[in-house]
DNA sequence: GCCATATTCAACCAAACGGTTGACGATCCC
DNA sequence: GGGATCGTCAACCGTTTGGTTGAATATGGC
């Protein structure tokens, strides 16, 4: 399991790791912090958010007695990108991406 | 595992199968053809193509005595679209995009 | 009918996964 | 120093995964 994209898409299979990273899109959060909402032991949080890490999808640094966990969502870039390769499914929004150049190409003209 | 997230990602993290999908991207191939590039055994790429099937990102069809693999790039809308969530990386080539809206647009005013 | 081809099924195997528990090492604070 | 908090480690457990092999099931062609 070396390929990146292997470790990426490993990670995001799991609905308990897809959960954590849409918490952390909130903000930076601590491990307990994370393990909280969850039935499952601290432990178990913990492999997750390691695993999270190896896959690059979360930065953890020490700080105090705390790790504070940082969503890295740079490492999702890969992943796009390859499957962007099987087609253009709409990824951003580009009707709204084209008034939005129409706009701005307008201003230009002024 | 329920949740077709959960099947489309776990699909995608085994290479093997992304490679299948990326040889499917050129054409429709039968079981045989499609497990002919692989050393393993004809049974491991079926089971490989059943997986690739539960969740969405291909179909088959049996033809005669041939099954014939299709890939269905739509099944990765989901996916892309709930990363797309966590930022957008560029998905396309976005200053390609503004180039060609900006030429559409100059060609407009003609 | 018979043989070859195409594909899956069933049983098995080793390794990885997702979880538990209990002990352990740091760190903060009084 | 002592106690509470934060987090990981280690051992264990059941299930899933990715692969094998050999037999079974269609189907096609002579």
């Amino acid at each position: 399991m070396s390929d990146p994209l292997d470790l990426v898409f490993s990670a995001l299979s799991d609905p308990t790791r897809r959960a954590i990273l849409a918490m952390l899109l909130e903000d930076d959060m601590a491990v307990t912090d994370v393990a909280e909402p969850y039935a499952m032991s601290l432990a178990a949080i913990s492999k997750h958010l390691t695993l999270l890490a190896e896959a690059g999808l979360i930065t953890q640094e020490k700080r105090g007695r705390v790790k504070w966990c940082k969503l890295e969502p740079d490492a999702m870039r890969t992943a796009t990108v390859w499957m962007q390769g099987f087609g253009q499914f709409d990824p951003v929004d580009l009707e709204g991406l084209e008034r939005f150049l129409e706009q701005e190409l307008a201003e230009d003209l002024d």
